[in-house]
RNA sequence: GGUGCGUUAGUUCAGCUGGUUAGAAUACGUGCCUGUCACGCACGGGGUCAGGGGUUCGAGUCCCCUACGCACCGCCA
């Protein structure tokens, strides 16, 4: 046997026990006479004892180890003189009979332990080494375990892993696609799913009533720390059913997610919002309600006092910060410093004060009675020592602002705990988006959601009042996942695509395959997806996708390990009928 | 495409208002050490201050450009 034993799980019990172990040295301490060994593997640290009465081959090799060498030990489990509570194999130590050096290594660039020294591209070019470190490890365990449980969640609920092929058509909505060349098929190119999204609907054709699958999609666009440019879905749909059907389930399957991975239960049912309201309380459609702050629509309240800014906005919204009405007027200058940003794009930041004296300040006081100014703080709900911040302008730029502010507020008052939850599902979105630029709408999911049967009327009429059978499942502020019911029916299909500017036969040409099919005989469905690096990283706790993915790529969209993307070479070219273009200056 | 921050020893960082030979910690090497576990002690090696240009008597420090990294906006049906 190669080890009898990891190095994790050694105990009182095995004392006396001849165990082989094998790993990495994590770290060696010569004393002298006597040298320690801490030998790890992913399962945790072991400490190998050499002593004076050690045979002498055994001394020579564990005085020349070094950091990382990958070395198999022999020896007796013993008790430890000295024990250190603070290891789970702590109470015992290997006293080493024979060690084998199975490969040297260099000295790492950082070091592999609990909290690397190593920067973020240092690591990410040695990945390799930045996996060893425990945190990536649980991070690791922590997917692993997510998986399963998923599979075996849909599994138990009749759901048949059905795996979608990778190389697919291009498709002209949405994201940028990674296209690959077709050697077989010169001058003509496949490209990577940006999602399953129509191939599970022809499942549904074909009668699969319950599909999932974690599945690997692709977007061609820029990355962020939420954002890889591959990334992995937790994909699925079902037939015959309805909005409240999808909802029930996947609630069901977060809770059991909530409650086997993290040991959280929740005993109400999530709770749900439509769109509009998350818009105009929150300013965003996906609301972290780990904490209060709700927006209030003050326009009535604040127009014709003379304030021209507000006299001439369109929309004026504000919320009560809870406790910020100590806030001194450097903070106050910050946050407005802050929601001018270009990132933010406010033209400026007005506040109210409710001091703890019962006097109200404010930064309009000039135009309105304290009366007046009090009436719009009470509108927030704001209570005495709450600070209210209130911005004007455009309905829902205003909006996005303002959500934009409460955020970095609950960032300062430590309201954005991530040990807490708050699952919320967010409905009735609408239909389309309008797009100045190109002047037409979009598809605001995608164009095979269908709309609520009591607007499909305003579809040639007002589009943008047309709500979508759509829903999004939110947690603390970030999309988790979304799905709609589908249109199965070829005639409101056609319908849909000349809504979002198709021709019938450009319709046809990038979607036939869809809507011929729903010619025979297509079931009443619909889906979800959810983001499962995502999912890792709110139930992991850390902001960014890329510690929960082995191979990530960085901001660029290089892997820097791989040094890819790459050139390649003049043959491999020619094979794809490809000639390369200098990049414009 | 844009905005902000950053780049100094293997690594993480300090280096003020431009001024002698660029420092600390850690890692690494050598020696000593019988109960360490962030072992300790002593000694030692280690720098294209990201690259290029400019201002200046003098630049790690100020300015410009480029590269790279991170965060964000645009983008992500």
């Amino acid at each position: 046997m190669y080890r009898t034993h990891t190095c994790g799980c050694l105990r009182a019990e095995h004392v006396h026990q001849q165990v082989t172990l094998a790993g990495w040295v994590q770290k060696v301490r010569n004393l002298g006479a006597m040298t320690f060994i801490d030998l790890r593997d992913r399962y945790g640290i072991t400490q190998i004892v050499v002593e004076e009465h050690s045979p002498a081959e055994v001394r020579e090799t564990a005085a020349r180890l070094g950091r990382e060498w990958v070395i198999r030990v022999t020896g007796t489990v013993i008790e430890r003189e000295s024990k250190n509570a603070k290891m789970p194999t702590g109470d015992i130590e290997v006293t080493a009979s024979a060690i084998t050096v199975l490969n040297e290594a260099q000295t790492p660039p950082f070091t592999i332990e609990e909290n690397s020294d190593g920067g973020d591209d240092l690591r990410m070019k040695y990945r390799y080494l930045d996996l060893r470190r425990p945190p990536l490890q649980r991070n690791m365990m922590l997917r692993h375990k997510m998986a399963q449980e998923i599979r075996r969640f849909l599994s138990d609920e009749g759901f048949l892993e059905i795996e979608t092929p990778y190389l697919v058509g291009s498709t002209p909505e949405g994201a940028r696609d990674f296209v690959v060349p077709s050697r077989m098929n010169p001058n003509q190119f496949y490209a990577l799913p940006q999602s399953p999204q129509t191939l599970k609907q022809l499942l549904m054709v074909a009668g699969y009533d319950r599909y999932f699958q974690i599945v690997r999609c692709f977007r061609d666009e820029d990355l962020r720390a939420d954002r890889q440019p591959e990334f992995t879905q937790i994909d699925c749909e079902m037939s015959f059913v309805e909005q409240e059907d999808i909802i029930g389930v996947f609630e069901r399957w977060a809770k059991h997610m909530f409650r086997t991975v993290l040991g959280i239960e929740f005993g109400e049912p999530f709770r749900r919002m439509p769109w509009i309201e998350a818009m105009e309380k929150y300013g965003s459609d996906k609301p972290d309600l780990r904490f209060g702050m709700e927006f209030a629509d003050l326009t009535d309240l604040a127009k014709g006092h003379g304030f021209s800014i507000f006299d001439d906005a369109e929309y004026i919204t504000g919320f009560a910060a809870t406790g910020c009405a100590t806030y001194t007027r450097k903070q106050i200058d910050a946050l407005t410093e802050y929601v001018k940003r270009p990132q933010v794009g406010a033209k400026g930041l007005i506040w109210i004060r409710l001091d703890a004296d019962g006097t109200v300040k404010s930064s309009v006081d000039k135009f309105f009675a304290p009366a007046e100014v009090r009436a719009l703080a009470e509108r927030c709900g704001a209570q005495t020592g709450d600070m209210v911040f209130v911005l004007c302008g455009p309905k829902f730029k205003t909006l996005t602002q303002l959500c934009a502010l409460r955020l970095e507020v609950a960032q300062q008052l430590g309201l954005r705990d991530p040990q807490k939850f708050a699952p919320l599902w967010v409905v009735d979105f609408p239909m389309f988006e309008w797009d100045d630029e190109t002047q037409r709408w979009y598809a605001m999911h995608h164009p095979f959601t269908s709309p609520k049967p009591e607007d499909v009327p305003y579809l040639t009429s007002d589009p943008g009042r047309v709500r979508a059978n759509a829903y999004d499942f939110v947690c603390n502020g970030t999309e988790i996942g979304g799905g709609s019911i589908r249109i199965h029916d070829a005639k409101l299909q056609a319908q849909i695509f000349d809504c979002l500017g198709f021709t019938p036969e450009r319709a046809q040409e990038q979607f036939g395959f869809l809507m011929n099919a729903f010619k025979f005989g297509a079931p009443p469905h619909g889906g979800l997806a959810f983001g499962f690096d995502r999912l890792c990283s709110l139930f992991g706790g850390s902001e960014s996708i890329r510690d929960y993915i082995a191979f990530p790529k960085n901001n660029a969209g290089r892997d820097v390990m791989l040094d890819a993307p790459s050139c390649i070479d003049r043959a491999q070219l020619d094979e794809l009928y490809l000639e390369l273009r200098k990049p414009e200056a």
